[in-house]
DNA sequence: ATTATAGACTATCAGTGATAGCTTATTGTT
DNA sequence: AACAATAAGCTATCACTGATAGTCTATAAT
C-alpha cells in the first residue's frame, strides 16, 4: 500500500457527509458487481481510497453500511411509484405499480435482495424495524392505497389488508424466485410478467 | 478440547455414511436454532464432536454441507407433497398442494431458505444445477403437473408454464417475504393463507 | 507379521468484521 | 500569532471464519 502523500487528499469541514455518500456509490457499484456477500469492507475502503476501519467512522457496522446502500435503492422505487400512482387510477394503476415493481427487482436485484430477501440477524430484536424493511414498508403502502381506492367500501380494512398482503407476496415472490434461482429455465420474462400480472389483478 | 481416549470412539468400515449422516443432522439442528449464517464448521463439528477439518472428508466445503441439509429437508417436503397429490384432484388438489408448500415453508424457514433464497454465488457457473434447486424442481413439477391435468388440454404448454411459474412465484412470495421479514405487521396467518390460495386459484 | 487405507488429528493459512490507540490537518478561540 | 479542540484518517491487532497440508493410528487386507 504505497501513498505518497499519505494525507494530500484530505478536504476541509464538510467532507463527511460527502464521504459518506462516496462510500455509498462505491459500495452500490461493488455490490452491484459481485454481490452482496462476497464484497468485504475492504474492498469497499479500497475502492473509496481509504483504510478499512475508517469506515467505521461513517457506519457503525457492515450490516448498517450495506442497508444503506439498500435504502438509497429503495427511494428511487418508491419516488418511480409515486411517480407511477399518479398517472393512473383503478386496475389500471395496480397494474402499472406492479409492473414497476417488477421491473426495479430485474433491474436493481441486489438492493432488492438486501431489502427483501436477505436473512435478519437472530435473535431479532423486535423494538427496532431496520431502514430498509421501513423503505420497503413504503413501496408497499403504495399499493395498499391502491389497491384501497380500486376496492371503494365493498371490503372491510382487514380484507383490504389481506389482499394487499396477497398481492404483495406474489409480486415479491415472482421477483425474488427468479433472481435468486435464476439459472431456472424460465418462460419468456415479458410473457411471463404479463401472464402474473392478469392473474393477480383478475377477480379484483 | 479434553479427549481421554483420543481415538476411542472411531469404528470400523461403514462409519463413513452414518457419520455423514451424523453431521448432517447436527448441521441441520444448529441452523434451526441459530440461522444459516451464524452456523460454523466449527460449531457443526464440535457439535458431531469431531474436529473442523474432519468435516472435509464428508463434504467438498460449507457450501455443499449446506446443501444436503436443504436436499434432505427437501426431500420432506416432496413426499408430503407427493401423498397430497394423491389424496385429491383438480381445483382441490392445487390447493392442498399450495397449503402443503405454505406448511413446509413456515415450518421449515432454514431448508427453504437454503433452498431457495440463499445468494447463488457469482460467477456462476451455468453447467450445473444445483442439488438444492434440482429438488425444488421437483416441487415444483407437482404443482405444473396437477395444473396441467386440471387445464387440461384447454391451453398450449407454454400457456400452462406460464401459469405454473406465476403460481408457484405467488406461493414462495408468500412464504419467503414472511419468512425474511417476519417483524412486518402481517395479517392472521391462517386467514392470509386462505385469502392467497382463493386468489391464486380462482379464474383456473 | 506386514502393509494399506480410512478416518481422524494438529498446525496453519489468508481473509473477515471490528476495536484500540495514535497522528495530523484544519478550525475556532484567545 | 499562538494554542487548544476536533475531525478524519492511519497502523496494529483481535477473534473468528472457511479451507489446506501434513501427520498419526487403528482397523482391514494380504
Amino acid at each position: 500500500m504505497i501513498r505518497t502523500k499519505p494525507t494530500s487528499t484530505r478536504k476541509a469541514k464538510g467532507l463527511g457527509p460527502e464521504r459518506r455518500a462516496e462510500i455509498l456509490d462505491h459500495a452500490m457499484r461493488l455490490i452491484g458487481e459481485h454481490g452482496v456477500q462476497t464484497v468485504s469492507t475492504r474492498q469497499i475502503a479500497n475502492a473509496v481510497g481509504i483504510s478499512q476501519p475508517s469506515l467505521y467512522a461513517y457506519f457503525p457496522n457492515r450490516q448498517a453500511l450495506i442497508e444503506a446502500v439498500c435504502v438509497q435503492a429503495f427511494e428511487r422505487l418508491i419516488l418511480i411509484m409515486t411517480q407511477v400512482a399518479q398517472t393512473s387510477t383503478g386496475l389500471d394503476r395496480l397494474q402499472r405499480l406492479g409492473r414497476a415493481y417488477l421491473m426495479f427487482g430485474f433491474e436493481q436485484p441486489d438492493p432488492y435482495r438486501v431489502g427483501f430477501m436477505i436473512e435478519t440477524p437472530r435473535p431479532f430484536d423486535p423494538t427496532q424495524i431496520e431502514p430498509p424493511l421501513l423503505a420497503g414498508l413504503r413501496a408497499y403502502g403504495l399499493h395498499r392505497q391502491a389497491l384501497a381506492e380500486h376496492l371503494g367500501d365493498s371490503r372491510t380494512p382487514d380484507e383490504i389488508d389481506r389482499l394487499a398482503q396477497s398481492l404483495w407476496a406474489s409480486l415479491h415472490g415472482l421477483v425474488a424466485l427468479m433472481i435468486a434461482r435464476a439459472q431456472f429455465p424460465w418462460a419468456d420474462r415479458e410473457a411471463l410478467i404479463e401472464t402474473h400480472l392478469e392473474r393477480l389483478l383478475t377477480g379484483l
